[in-house]
DNA sequence: GCCAACGTTGGC
DNA sequence: GCCAACGTTGGC
């Protein structure tokens, strides 16, 4: 079974995600040097929903950079803490503050991740469109911009090779 | 609840 | 820098 964007998932099952980011503002590098972090600053509720009802500790993600010259899968890491208020909606000073959010009901939330391993060479968005076998996964589907996506384990196996 | 205007994402 | 796609906002 897999996770999608709604729904419920069962318990103890590991799912597969894509994080988004765009490496000039936090790369796979950052993330190796933290070890962990908070993978703050989410502020789109699809996004936020799948954070808080599908994701769960010890789930596997690729990372993947976005917006830079070969956007590309560069590494994988976990999820180390389950969603938990988001504190940069709170911080006047930060690009993330969010004025409207209440401390009493916080509206944004925010996953822990840890670095797991760097791919040896990156796989590349466009070498991802010319696999056939990839076909399906959300990241190549036409208009999608979610910054935070499913993936099958079937195509998690997959990829994964591709990263050795 | 409709929908036009606007803002953002992100590949190219 | 362009622009397609799509989410959000807010007037009505």
């Amino acid at each position: 079974m897999t996770a999608t964007s709604s729904g419920r998932r069962a318990p103890k099952q590991i799912c597969y995600w894509l994080f988004k980011s765009e490496p000039a503002a936090y790369s796979i590098d950052d993330l190796a040097a933290a070890r962990r972090d908070l993978w703050d600053g989410i502020r789109n509720y699809q996004a936020r929903n799948l954070m808080r009802d599908m994701m769960r500790v010890g789930d596997e993600l690729f990372f993947y950079h976005s917006s830079c010259a070969s956007p590309a899968i560069v590494g994988t890491a976990k999820i180390t803490k389950a969603a938990r208020p988001d504190p940069t909606q709170f911080d006047a000073n930060e690009r993330y503050y969010d004025s409207k959010s209440d401390p009493q009901n916080p509206r944004w939330l925010c996953v822990e991740v840890e670095f797991v391993s760097k791919a040896r060479q990156p796989y590349t968005l466009q070498q991802m469109r010319n696999e056939p076998r990839l076909e399906g996964l959300e990241l190549l589907k036409r208009g999608n911009r979610m910054s935070l996506q499913p993936v099958s384990r079937r195509h998690w196996k997959f990829i994964c090779a591709k990263l050795r």
